[in-house]
DNA sequence: TATTGACCTTCCCGTGACTGGAAGCCCTAT
DNA sequence: ATAGGGCTTCCAGTCACGGGAAGGTCAATA
């Protein structure tokens, strides 16, 4: 297969295959005429990389776990362990993220909305006393 | 106040302020130096943005604020705008992110984590017949 | 006066995970 | 021969900075 058809099999962009064996992910072969020519195996481990990157695992960590998916000798509290660190990650993430939501929907809905120049949200931005910790009530 | 004085006033990194004049948010005078002078009126943008920025606004996006904020003949549906596509973006961000989280979730929830190489986690990146599409049960 | 040491300056590189695009080779069909 | 599509490499850009080098400035001290 070439780049094209793992791209399409995969659902990976041609782009990102690429820049997933510069960074040492996979190591297709390549034909005489230099294209690179993907078997069985690279597909597999690119639809690894595509189920871990879609569970927002970093691409090192989408190396270490293919490293522990060859190694008949891991102990799954190795895997266990990157996963929980990515899932903290992804908690303080949100936390953030709920944080932030929390203080710009209080604003979005103090503001009118109309063609007058009155407006909460850039007083808040601009006030001078607060340090955006603030929650609606 | 020099850079080291407005960078500890604001909270900002005086690699930050020295970005936000590179890119057009600020512009502070200079001394026969060459040092930058800050008055209470740069004083008073970094704290805008660095709200702004807490708040997860662009740089884009807190270059129209503020020229929204210093426009006395702004509509606030203009304001309210920026801040619901913020906003928007914001819940997108979280919806996906929540995904992710009660996805890798359920997989450690089910990995022993212990020192037998079984893993569900990695079954489950492996599995080529889901495309991460489960819900737990 | 010379020297420290803190502060400031500009400039360039690196981050993560790609994406876009240019220049050019390969292959197939007509 | 030519047209087109696909493939190759390499370079640059993304976003919002941070690290660090090389060097100028300032206040205080020996």
């Amino acid at each position: 297969m070439n780049i094209g058809d793992v791209a399409t099999a995969s659902g990976l962009p041609a782009k990102t295959i690429r820049y997933y064996e510069d960074v040492g992910l996979i190591a297709p072969r390549r034909g005489a005429n230099g294209y690179r020519r993907f078997d069985q195996t690279d597909l597999h481990r690119l639809a690894f990389l595509g189920r871990a990157r879609s569970l927002g695992f970093s691409i090192e960590e989408c190396r270490e776990l293919m490293a522990l998916y060859g190694d008949k000798h891991r102990a799954s509290s190795d895997v266990k362990q990157i996963a929980r660190g990515h899932l903290a990650r992804i908690d303080a993430k949100l936390d953030e993220l709920r944080q932030m939501r929390a203080a710009l929907a209080d604003l979005v809905e103090a503001c009118a909305g109309d063609d007058r120049p009155d407006c909460p949200i850039l007083a808040d931005l601009a006030d001078t006393t607060t340090a955006t910790a603030r929650a609606g009530g």
